[in-house]
DNA sequence: CTGAAAGCGCTTACAG
DNA sequence: CTGAAAGCGCTTACAG
């Protein structure tokens, strides 16, 4: 910039205001500005801009993993918002190691972002209580915060599971399995829970041995799947899954299963806590308790750029619906 | 920074030192620092350090759509390599908008990102040329820049598409029909160059009423399959589809035909360029000719941080290897 | 082992 | 309408 200026025969400042298009500039002195700018191909350095401005027009977006379509659907929808207001995002990835997504979040903030969406990992996010108090916006999403009071932005999961159970219950399934992720993980707990209190509150007892709960391998899923379909003496008649991974498991099982010949004469109901592609081309097609994650991504960020244009506002909790979607597998009579 | 020093009654050099864990400094003098570290709550400014130091250990990656599988497996990967070199990655989606790619680009730019890696859109990436003069390493993915010499990673296309068809021809298949993408998109292009070659080499001619080039529409698509499925005299017996969208909108309408009872006997063989989730659960599997995008991403990557660590080295391109995976659509005879 | 000065490339606050 | 000075928060280059 200060080569423009000694280019143009101005002053910096002038040269500042051109390239800012801030008014009261003689015509012919910006054209000549202009010339000096296209001339030396210079281009405004927004490090030093930012440095100066106090802030950076960027967020830093954490999520579990960018690759699974629920959190880059998630991620695209806050790239859009961010787009609206002339921000750019930084991401990150950090599957569910609390360590690295530690080391993310601060590095983002070593960087200025104005702001951080956040899939929180593990059991303490008070690592980001002095960031926030320097100004930093959080919002946190799809799991509560723990140890940190701010906005979040989650799902209904205990009403999504409820939908999908008594859905199977109204159908006549009395043994229904529940197969679901690794409880330490929010999601996974509460809706487990959903499944828990939907059954009692319909006078039914909980029968442990149909409930699996572990991150999802191919083997922990078949044992599951055995224990409740193939070895019980009065074996389950529909699932729940907690996870669309684990649904896509449970299907490959139990195709598996089928041509093993070992026993499966009916293929039990299904109903899939998540929508994912192609559920609707499978046969039968998947019934899901469906989340928006689009839909979550825009309401986080629409609440992260709320809080960054200031004010003095309480921490919001937003519970986002899920919806059921019927395709055939969980119609299936008992 | 300068709280820190005067806090701990040291100069800023001395802080710097002990923050960056710089060698000489006496370690009582270092416990001061942080001391007065800890006390303050501070944090180091990496913007400013940054600016002082001319790079800023981010990079900038720009794909047409972040919450689809094959982009977002890409920048996973990407960010796997940036986080090996302590780098942040920006990302944005421009979905087949030139205008809007030109903008993000240049705003990570302006960011002074160290590196780019880009799926171009538009017939034109001239504007790069200054940024990659000043210094921003850059890598095309996917497809090539036009009128503008940079790395890049692209994907074999046409042998891919070769192994399709003639993995169709060799189960007797004579009346192969394709349906590709809009052929502006460099891929497009190359894989139904792949698909005449193929035929023409095996001494086939090529008849275009089996050819359909679009974006994907259920309509367009439609439409296709009617005219080369239904009402033609030599009915088309497979297919070969050159994308997984167009694969997923090709089965959907196939169902929803055979469904109609408009008169398809039999479901046509079918390969698809692009893997996708779940073909291998749909019945039958889908045959298809798999891209590895993690592996796009990671080479990407390694080809961007060669750049950087600097030398003078000529563009390289690089074509990576497509592998055909028979799920059993595309071993349905004629 | 420690520090004073200059400078990265901008914007802010002010003066003319 | 234009500009000179200070400063954002660091690191570099140098001196002691």
């Amino acid at each position: 910039m200060n080569d423009v200026a000694a280019a143009a025969g101005v002053a910096l400042k002038t040269v500042s205001r051109v390239v800012n298009d801030e008014p009261g500039v003689n015509p012919a002195t910006a054209e000549k500005v202009r010339g000096a700018i296209e001339a030396l191909g210079f281009r405004r350095n927004d490090g030093a801009r930012t440095l100066r401005r106090g802030h950076t027009s960027s967020i830093g977006v954490i999520v579990r993993d960018l690759a699974d379509p629920f959190y880059s659907t998630l991620t695209r929808a806050v790239e859009e918002v961010a787009l609206t207001h002339g921000f750019l995002v930084f991401t990150g990835s950090c599957d569910e190691s609390a360590s690295r997504q530690r080391e993310l979040a601060l590095a983002f903030c070593a960087r200025r972002v104005d702001g951080i969406i956040i899939v929180p990992v593990g059991d303490d996010q008070r690592y980001l209580e002095p960031e926030i108090h320097a100004g930093v916006a959080a919002v946190f999403v799809d799991r509560p915060a723990t140890n940190i009071d701010a906005d979040s932005v989650l799902v209904d999961n205990v009403g999504g599971v409820r939908k999908g159970i008594e859905h199977l219950l109204a159908r006549g399934h009395r043994r229904i399995g529940y197969i679901g992720d690794a409880p330490e993980i929010f999601t996974a707990g509460e809706r487990v829970r959903g499944y828990r209190e939907t059954l009692t509150a319909a006078g039914h007892l909980i029968d442990p041995s149909l409930i699996a709960m572990a991150s999802p391998s191919r083997q922990g899923i078949r044992a599951a799947l055995e224990r409740m379909l193939l070895s019980s003496p009065s074996p389950a008649t529909a699932l729940f899954t907690g996870n669309s991974r684990i649904t896509v498991t449970v299907l490959r099982e139990l195709a598996e299963l089928e041509a093993s010949g070992q026993g499966l004469e009916r293929r039990p109901a299904l109903v899939s806590f998540d929508d994912f592609d192609l559920a609707d081309l499978l046969t039968p097609g998947v019934t899901v308790i469906a989340q928006d994650p689009a839909r979550i991504g825009r309401t986080a960020a629409e609440l992260l750029f709320r809080r960054m244009e200031g004010g003095n506002l309480s921490p919001v909790r937003r519970e986002l619906p899920t919806r059921l979607i019927p395709r055939g597998s969980g119609e299936a009579l008992p």
